[in-house]
DNA sequence: GGTGAAACTTCTAATAA
DNA sequence: TTATTAGAAGTTTCACC
């Protein structure tokens, strides 16, 4: 995968676009001292790379009443089921990411429930799924998210 | 925290929304048959009841040089030094994601690095942070992600 | 709550530099 | 590559259901 090219003016685009998708363009114009139109082009470039896959909202799940987080450390009976596993695992929605491995587990995932309760419903789901030998939970007391601008910075001086 | 009602309305703009951020409200207007202005409104209810946090993109890392994803498992000394080590580890800006967790590790974080040599690097950083005892890597071969849209029709479901 | 229309702002593509 | 510009499109407000 070729790394794409970005200068400065890309990178601050995207700085303002990462904290807020639905800022104006004219806007970002006007604090980068470029025209709108510029921006436009610029954006559609990244777009067209491939760097902006897509855009997301940002959701509060703990005022949905889903406040609970765990990783959950899948051990397969054979490393050959793995694709199907990840097929199952893939029909939860209450999981949310899936690695296939390399230590411990064999597939790690990352899960949101409304509760203990339901997140023991979830891990039965995944014990329960053909060729899954045992799981290890870790539930999650506390999430930290780091700011994405942090990283795209130091990605950007690294470029 | 309490539970925030979402009426059908409400879940059919977040599921367009959360697709891409940019749809305009128009569009989403038409589909759902109101008008633009009842969507600007929602849009705004659900931005200040905090469920909508904001928006972000979503980049594509690998053709940014950054392709390798693990996940580290960080024991401490003594887990009154948490929110220290916490801290030291929110400097980092490889590492998207803490969490103190229960179970076999205190802390867990998952990191992003452009490849083998740069994650050791920044798996020293968490090892030299001080109250860290050891750490435990699993280096993750692919990512899948399911779909938000997927969790938010349960979350819907359930409410 | 919702609507429709007006006033205002932004987007986008073509043209020019 | 960037700037300008003008018509198209989108957003937001508000008087009225």
């Amino acid at each position: 995968m070729a790394k794409f090219k970005l200068d400065e003016i890309d990178h601050q685009i995207l700085d303002m676009l990462i904290e807020n998708t639905r800022v104006p363009f004219t806007d970002i114009a006007k604090k980068l001292l470029i025209s709108a139109g510029t921006v436009h082009v610029r954006v559609k470039k990244m777009e067209d790379a491939g760097i902006i896959k897509g855009s997301s909202l940002t959701l509060d799940y703990k005022k949905l009443g889903y406040s609970f987080i765990a990783y959950v450390g899948v051990f397969l009976q054979n490393t050959s089921k793995t694709s199907f596993v990840l097929e199952r695992i893939s029909e939860i929605p209450y999981v949310t990411v899936a690695h296939v491995t390399t230590g411990k587990f064999n597939i790690f995932c990352k899960i949101r429930a409304r509760n203990t309760e339901h997140a023991k419903d979830v891990i039965f789901m995944l014990d329960d799924i053909e060729g899954v030998y045992r799981t290890e939970t870790m539930i999650s007391l506390d999430e930290s998210i780091n700011d994405k601008k942090r990283l795209m910075h130091s990605i950007f001086n690294d470029l």
